[in-house]
RNA sequence: UCCCCUAUAGCUCAAUGGUAGAGCGGGCGGCUGUUAACCGCCAGGUUGCUGGUUCGAGUCCAGCUGGGGGAGCCA
């Protein structure tokens, strides 16, 4: 025993270390010491030292390790889900400390000294310390719980009444409007967790394969990365704008000197590294100041951004089918709590999905071939409420007939005509095609889109001709054709959108910490 | 930005132009190794904001603001 109490276990220790106690010494001294405790305040309560080690541990650590954690004191500190008294003596108090999904049930005996003045008052929210011993559990729905001799509070919600995440089903819309709070949910816990393993996964995608992550710019100084509104970034006084003798804005007296905007995409910034690295990518916000007011757009959102040199369209278009199968595999592997979750509750086929998209080959087809299918399917009955011609953008019903519809799964869009595209893709040898590629996933739409970079300066030069761009803006651009040009490609995903297409949640607002929209950014 | 819908208790929702209701949550009590527990009682409201029609507006009308669905832009 003497050699038991001087075993000091860190508290981020595994739980192997520590030798077993007997079960049956738990009720012994806990019989013996109530009697004699007085009422005392919460946070005041001490730890007792007992003649077993404590383990710090988290719920997850508890509900993982069930046989090595049964017959171990423990110390678990979280919030309060749920409290259920029985008058037989006991409560049951539901702990969640955000490691895992599942919460931990405590017993909580009346004859704790704070029984009635305390544990008795708890209520969803409240944060608290329980130290007791962990034992198999009488009851159904937990197989481990902690006997609790110890329930210690370390904040209270001060009004429980109002308290705005109650033990209940809360509307996404609603919660939206307590973005401070909503982490504290089943569903935004999942979604945290959920976020971070993807995030984890396109890490070490890349990792493993020899890519370097890039830390591209947030601050831009050219206001033409590519088609959309830009954030502006500026120092100057807006009730007292410095003005040129023309009566323009005189950005030298800025900042930087010159007009900067946030950026809405890291990829020509990277393609300058990839110039070098051969492999690299970007990871990280952009900011897009569109007026979009849809379940599919965020003002600000993260974008994962690969480039590679010596590198055609069709490796491309591989590399995104590779990262998107090895994000979702490592999901359902890691994350196996949460996704059952989402398919209990948000959306029975979320995880099928996912299984079935990783067991198969994308679907490759040209776009002037989904202009056949759409013609075909229009012709045999198919209504689409936008006309259909070779030449223009597909419009949603169209990208959801192709995905949803003919394959029922991400479907991978080639060679689209180059009117429809930006400059820096590569002209196909037709003339009249470039080597784009979207990727289109049902329910989302457009979930990766990228392209084949035009390395051959004369025919970049064109290409800006034609579309109006001025060639002083993008001289190091041009530079990267100049100096030791290869052929390279890549592509953008987006990050929520993945993560919308992984769980079923069918607002990206709600698989952001704190979306920000447009006439929205309060927290 | 455009079209449609919508705003009532802490939350989810009821209420023919005529006294503001329920469930859940909260408080109190009962019962129970409980599991979204159950039973009883109690508290809880400037019906989003501004104006209008009417004897009378939560309800009808106009404007504004927020939210939702769809479209465009895109990831």
């Amino acid at each position: 025993m003497a050699d038991r109490s001087r075993t000091c276990v860190h508290p981020q220790s595994p739980p192997k270390v520590v030798r077993l106690c007997p079960a049956n010494l738990l009720p012994k001294w806990r019989k013996a010491r109530a009697p004699n405790r007085q009422p005392r305040k919460p946070s005041a309560l001490p730890a007792p030292r007992y003649l077993q080690p404590m383990l710090d541990l988290s719920v997850a650590d508890v509900l993982s390790r069930k046989e090595a954690v049964v017959g171990q004191r423990v110390r678990l500190k979280g919030w309060v889900r749920t409290r259920r008294d029985s008058k037989a003596g006991i409560s049951f108090v539901l702990l969640s400390d955000g490691s895992c999904f599942d919460t931990v049930q405590a017993v909580a005996p009346a004859a704790l000294p704070n029984y009635t003045s305390e544990v008795l008052r708890l209520t969803a929210g409240c944060a608290v310390e329980i130290e007791g011993q962990a034992v198999a559990s009488q009851g159904k729905g937990q197989s481990v719980e902690v006997q609790a001799d110890v329930v210690r509070v370390v904040g209270w919600v001060e009004d429980p009444d109002s308290y705005p995440i109650q033990p209940k089903p809360h509307s996404f819309e609603y919660l939206r409007e307590v973005a401070h709070l909503r982490p504290r949910t089943n569903t935004f816990g999942a979604i945290g967790r959920v976020r971070h393993c993807l995030a984890m996964a396109v890490h070490r995608f890349f990792h493993e394969r020899g890519f370097f992550w890039i830390h591209t710019p947030i601050i831009t100084g050219s206001d033409c990365e590519g088609a959309g509104q830009m954030f502006r970034v500026s120092t100057l006084d807006l009730a007292n704008m410095p003005r040129t003798p023309q009566g323009t804005i005189d950005f030298s007296q800025d900042f930087f000197g010159r007009e900067t905007h946030l950026t809405v995409s890291g990829q020509l910034n990277v393609e300058t590294w990839c110039m070098a690295l051969s492999k690299v990518y970007t990871f990280g916000p952009t900011f897009r100041a569109e007026n979009s007011n849809t379940s599919r757009h965020l003002a600000e959102f993260w974008m994962i951004e690969p480039e590679i040199a010596f590198a055609d369209l069709a490796q491309d278009a591989q590399l995104a089918e590779d990262l998107l199968k090895f994000m979702f595999r490592a999901l359902l592997e890691e994350r196996a709590d949460d996704m059952r979750f989402f398919a209990d509750r948000i959306d029975k086929q979320c995880i099928t999905r996912l299984e079935h998209l990783i067991s198969s080959p994308f679907e490759r087809m040209d776009y002037t071939d989904g202009i056949r299918h759409l013609e075909a399917a229009s012709s045999k009955g198919k209504r689409f409420d936008f006309p259909l011609s070779w030449g223009t953008d597909l419009q949603s019903e169209h990208e959801r007939y192709l995905t949803e519809e003919l394959v029922g799964r991400p479907v991978i869009l080639m060679n689209y005509p180059k009117d429809i595209k930006a400059f820096y893709m590569r002209m196909n040898e037709d003339g009249r095609t470039v080597a784009a590629m979207d990727i289109l996933a049902p329910g989302i739409g457009e979930i990766v889109g990228g392209s084949q970079r035009e390395e051959r300066l004369d025919m970049l030069d064109r290409r800006l001709d034609e579309m109006r761009l001025d060639k002083h803006t993008y001289s190091w651009y041009r530079d990267l054709r100049r100096y030791g040009t290869v052929p390279h490609a890549g592509f953008g995903l987006g990050f929520e959108r993945a993560i919308v297409y992984a769980t079923g949640m069918n607002n990206i607002r709600d698989v952001i910490p704190f979306p920000r929209t447009p006439k929205s950014c309060e927290f």
